[in-house]
Parts: C-alpha cells; structure tokens; sequence
DNA sequence: GTTCGCTTCATTGTGCACAACCATAGTGGC
DNA sequence: GCCACTATGGTTGTGCACAATGAAGCGAAC
C-alpha cells in the first residue's frame, strides 16, 4: 500500500506492528513507551502516538500508569474473529470478482506461484515466507474490491497476529489444501463468478478457523 | 458502557465525536488542535492523542502539517458504509437473541417507549433526541451479542457522524417503519428466534440505506 | 493578465521536564 | 505466619518550547 514512514511516529507504528504479527512480542508481555523509544532512538512522544494507535486497531491493551502490554487472545476471542472474517473476506471477495483487472489477477498468480515455490514445506522459515506472501495476496484482493472504507475497516481484523500465525499450525495437508484455495478463487476471479469467489473464500476461512479452533479441541 | 473520563485525552475525544456525530462540525470542515486545545482548556498534548484517535475510527482525515478536517462521505462510501452494516448487525442481532437477558430485554422495550413518546413527530428537536435514544438501543443489542470483539470494530462503522443523521431523512411513514422494526427486534429476542432478529435487523437496516442513497436518486 | 517564485505564517512534529498515579516490595504489628 | 500499611520506584499524563514543514498570499517578471 503507502510506504512512505517519513515521521517518526509512523516509524514506531510500523515497527511495532512488524515485530507483533512476527511474534516477537508474545501475548501479556510488557511493552513501555520508553523501552521502544530507546530501541528507536526517538522521545516517548512518537511512540506513545504509535502505541495507541495499535490499542485502537486491538493489538496492544492498556492500564493506566502500567503500560501497555500484547493482548493475550481466548479461544472465545478468536473464535468471534474468524466468525468477523468468514462473513466480511467472503464478501470481499466476491466484490473483487466483479471488480478485479487483468493485471492484479497477474498480481495474484505471481504471489500464489512465489507462495508454493517452497513446496509443502513446513519449516519455520519457510511458514513465516508464506505468511507474508499469503496477507499481500488478501490484500490484493481487499484492494480489488474497490470497497476502500470497508476494507479499511476490517484489515486490523484480518491481519491479527493471531490470524497470520495459523500457518504455523497447518501440517502438510492443509498446507496444500490452502494452495488449493487460492488457486481456486484466482480462477473464480478469471470468471467474474462472485458467487464461486465469495464461497471459495468462505471454505478458505472457515477451514482456518477449524485449524485454529476445533482441531485442539479434539486432539487435547 | 463506560463513564471514566478521567484523563484529559478521553475527555478530549468524547468532547469531539460527540460534537461530530452532532453535526456541529460539518463535513470538510478544518479542526485544528489547537483549538479544540483552547475550547477545552488544556494543552495540545491529549488533544493531538483524541484526533488521532478519531483520525483511525474514519470520523476525522489528516494532513501532514495542514491539521485534522472532517471527512467527506461521498455516495459511494454512504453505500460501503451500509453494506458493511447489513453485513453485520444482522448477525450481531441474531447473536444477540440468543444471548439476551430478560433484563436487556425490558432495558430495549423502555428506551423504545422512550423513543415513541414523541409520536411521529418530524421537528428537528424530536429527531434529535431519538437519534440518541436509537443509538442506545442499537448499542444495547451490541451488548447483548456478547461478541465484545466484534462489536468494539464495528461500533466506529454503526456510529458514523451519516449513520447517526438518517433520522434527518425519514418522512412520517418511515420514522413509524423504524418503531416497528424495533417491536419486532424485541419480540424475536422475547421468543429467541435469532432467525427472525436476523432478518429484522436487515430489514432495518437496508430500508435505512434505501432512505439515504436509492430514495434520493429516485426523487433528484 | 498570468505565472512563477519568495516570504511569511500557521500548524503539526518532537523532545523534555515535571506531576500524578499505581504496582510492588519491604516492614512492622498482630 | 499472616495481614495491613508505608515507602519507593517506575510508568504514564500533561504542559511547554522550539524545530520542521507545507500553505497561502504577495509581488515581480514576462
């Protein structure tokens, strides 16, 4: 999207950010505005900026004169969000279908054909590869929806930490039966069909969300 | 929800969106922080926090070294915003009337007594005061989902300074539509169909978009 | 008359100092 | 041993000063 940092606060959002959906930062650790503003040289101001805007978009809580500290997700939490994405990214989708180029479905093809360059391939290194290639191929279609407002909306959603650390519970299968999907919609996408796009992203979410949520429960 | 202003930041902020959803600040209309800074008597320091704040939840844009100016909703994102509501809320009430507590029911039918006892009366003043009593009754069928998550992202989106002026919009007959839409939300929660709250709400909620963007284009 | 460039001014960007407040640990009494 | 209270330290809350930057108006050249 836009890169263009210029302010120290932007900075400090950005780095932030980076290093919470990286999983630096693990859920109930301490963040201080002062600890960060050392690690980046800057004042506290910036970074208090930064902070606040990230309790705003739900990655960071906040206690008054503690700190603010990563939010630590229950499984009823995340249970609510992956209901969030199975009803908005659906129909993001299916927008998209009526509204995506020729040239962003290249877009799509290029980042899916980098996405399985690696194979099935479950190593950590590869997994946080495909996590980064896998939010800009969403992205893509978010921007395809020409639904800016919504899209703005909802990308804090999308783009939980939580939300990008599900490859890292996929085994080999549902490694490939995400592949899969994607294929699957960039050829809905090929057809202008919004109804196959909206269910191809429905079974997409909906199978990470039984990743996350159902398959602990019947293994532990 | 909650009433702890306490520091000057949140006063600041609820000082403004109040102001905002309102209508005292019009649309493309310039706020800088110092003035708002001087209005509330303190400094630009928890000011600056409450716009960037409202800057994130879309009430507000922000150029660099120009200052914070109320956004603009064109057709187009008046749609959006509307899409994403019936999106949403619908789900949220079907959420609701299965969660709901007797008590939140009776709270619902008191504040929509309250909203009736004016009649179908269209003065400015009347309409104003429901919009307020809607806002909560709307907020307490938030509450009742039980979904906080999911609520808290999209409270910014239900509560849009466009979303709060409808009422402004609507003739005798749809201000009467809306009472009854809210009959039937309570009785579908009384009964716990989330079926029947599910598609009141989305009555409610794609008539209120028929006011605001079909109905103009039919007439003008 | 128009356009380009300069100057001035308003507004935000950032650092810093001190105030307010709470968590925590240590100490004393029971 | 346990609880309550107190003192200390750490963290945020706010104000203020100056720097940086872009906007807008003015003037001169063409």
């Amino acid at each position: 999207m836009e890169q263009k940092p210029g302010n120290a606060a932007d900075q400090a959002y950005s780095y932030v950010r980076e290093r919470l959906v990286a999983g630096d930062y693990v859920p109930g650790m301490r963040l201080t505005e002062w600890q960060i503003a050392s690690e980046l040289g800057t004042s506290r101001t910036p970074v208090r900026e930064a902070m606040r805007r990230l309790v705003g978009d739900g990655f960071l809580q906040f206690r008054r004169n503690f700190g603010t500290f990563v939010c630590a997700w229950t499984p009823k939490e995340i249970g609510e969000l992956f209901d969030l994405r199975a009803l908005l990214e659906p129909e993001i989708a299916g927008a998209a279908a009526r509204h995506i180029t020729a040239e962003q479905i290249r877009g799509l093809v290029d980042l899916q054909t980098q996405i399985e360059s690696g194979g099935a391939d479950l190593s950590r290194s590869n997994l946080a590869r495909i996590a980064i290639l896998n939010r800009d191929f969403h992205r893509g279609i978010a921007e395809a929806s020409e639904s800016p407002r919504m899209v703005a909306m909802l990308t804090n959603a999308i783009e939980a930490p939580v939300v990008q650390q599900t490859f890292r519970r996929y085994d080999e299968g549902q490694l490939l039966r995400s592949f899969h999907h994607h294929r699957e919609l960039i050829d809905s996408f090929r057809s202008r069909d919004s109804f196959w796009a909206r269910d191809a992203m429905s079974c997409h979410v909906r199978a990470a969300r039984f990743v996350m949520l159902e398959l602990p429960k019947l293994i532990g």
